[in-house]
DNA sequence: TGTGTGACGGGCG
DNA sequence: TCGCCCGCCACAC
């Protein structure tokens, strides 16, 4: 479902991580054909801010750590939406995130 | 029209 | 293992 638009196509990847899982900023750039683009992912989740249906939060870099936090409505959100979603976050980074992980050139594109 | 910048990631020394 | 550098490209000024 690749569209011309680079940021709705990362987009639509994050709309589909499902609750409970976090996915890369690199992982979606992959998927999105553009490995070496994940910079433009976070681009776009910056521009993401007035899109209401986005889980921004379920986007951490490939360390698990939630880099983004800052971008909330209040640092501690992003963490508290994930926790609240069973997730555990510790010293901003998601405990046990390999085994949250949610490879979009996994889980789709087949 | 040109330039700087950024929620990153990989490669190299 | 750690730090630095470079690619990448849409967007704001």
């Amino acid at each position: 479902m690749r569209s011309d638009n680079f940021f709705q196509d990362v987009y639509d990847v994050v709309r589909l991580i499902p609750r409970g899982r976090v996915t890369t900023y690199g992982a979606i750039a992959a998927y999105l054909g553009a490995t070496r683009s994940s910079r433009m992912v976070g681009w776009a989740m910056n521009a993401s801010h007035s899109q209401h249906d986005i889980p921004a939060h379920r986007v951490v870099n490939r360390q698990g750590m939630l880099t983004g936090k800052m971008m909330f409505a209040y640092p501690m959100q992003m963490q508290e939406l994930l926790e609240s979603e069973g997730l555990r976050v510790k010293d901003d980074r998601v405990e046990g995130f390999d085994l949250f992980f949610w490879d979009p050139v996994m889980e789709l594109n087949q």
